[in-house]
DNA sequence: TAAACATATGAACATTTATTCATATATTGG
DNA sequence: CCAATATATGAATAAATGTTCATATGTTTA
């Protein structure tokens, strides 16, 4: 495509969304907290945790999976700072690391019960 | 893991969780829905289309991308019902579907900075 | 109607990602 | 200290995803 010559091209919008857009860090920072959420095993994670914290194994018994794939979106959620732990024992216990995941979690499902009821 | 022998498996806390917790399907849904947002394409393209409505055109010159990618992530955004488009001509305009998308971006992106503030 | 233009899309390729399996680490009780 | 328990993690594999390239579709204009 030829910019110079494209019909709806708009040197003046252009200019502004380039202008107001987000540093490209900024961008990969919002894309890879969102991803996050994107995985079902780590959503079922985060809505057993809302109820309550929770030890590894507790975990792995509620959602039906095993240890192994618990532990390693657990550590991915760790790093993202989305939930804490602690020790007691030999276990550790899980739980939300910041009231912001609750919007969050919220929010997407407010969203997706409203368009759900507009649609067929 | 010996479920039956495990210090910490608490039987009423594992049972309230597995009641409690959304369908299958639901959490595919919520999974989805949150994946539209983790791939920095598809977030730039939002924070552009938050400005203005803008045809491909102009957001393959704004974001400086091929147009065939730009056209690719427009195409999973309007099958999730984050974008719409009406056509004028041969450009096709695009723009935000719904409010919610502008909350969805916005908590994010508190989120984000409330995290930042706290850090080293 | 033919050419130019704007956008969309299928296929191929490379990268990322989630799970599994095996094993490592850490904690407790005997 | 040794065995059992609870969790974590590295490597391998399979599946999903994003980009590119080539081309198709649809619209306008000459």
């Amino acid at each position: 495509m030829n910019i110079e010559t494209c019909d709806c091209f708009d040197k003046d919008k252009v200019n502004m969304i380039k202008s107001k857009s987000l540093s490209d860090e900024m961008i990969y920072i919002m894309a890879d907290f969102f991803k996050v959420f994107s995985d079902s095993t780590r959503v079922k994670i985060l809505y057993a945790l809302l109820e309550s914290e929770m030890c590894v194994g507790d975990l792995v018994e509620a959602l039906d999976m095993t240890q192994s794939a618990v532990s390693h979106q657990l550590r991915i959620l760790r790093q993202n700072n989305i939930v804490k732990f602690r020790k007691e024992g030999k276990a550790v216990i899980y739980s939300l690391d910041d009231s912001h995941v609750f919007e969050i979690l919220s929010q997407g499902l407010s969203h997706l019960q409203h368009k759900n009821s507009f649609k067929e």
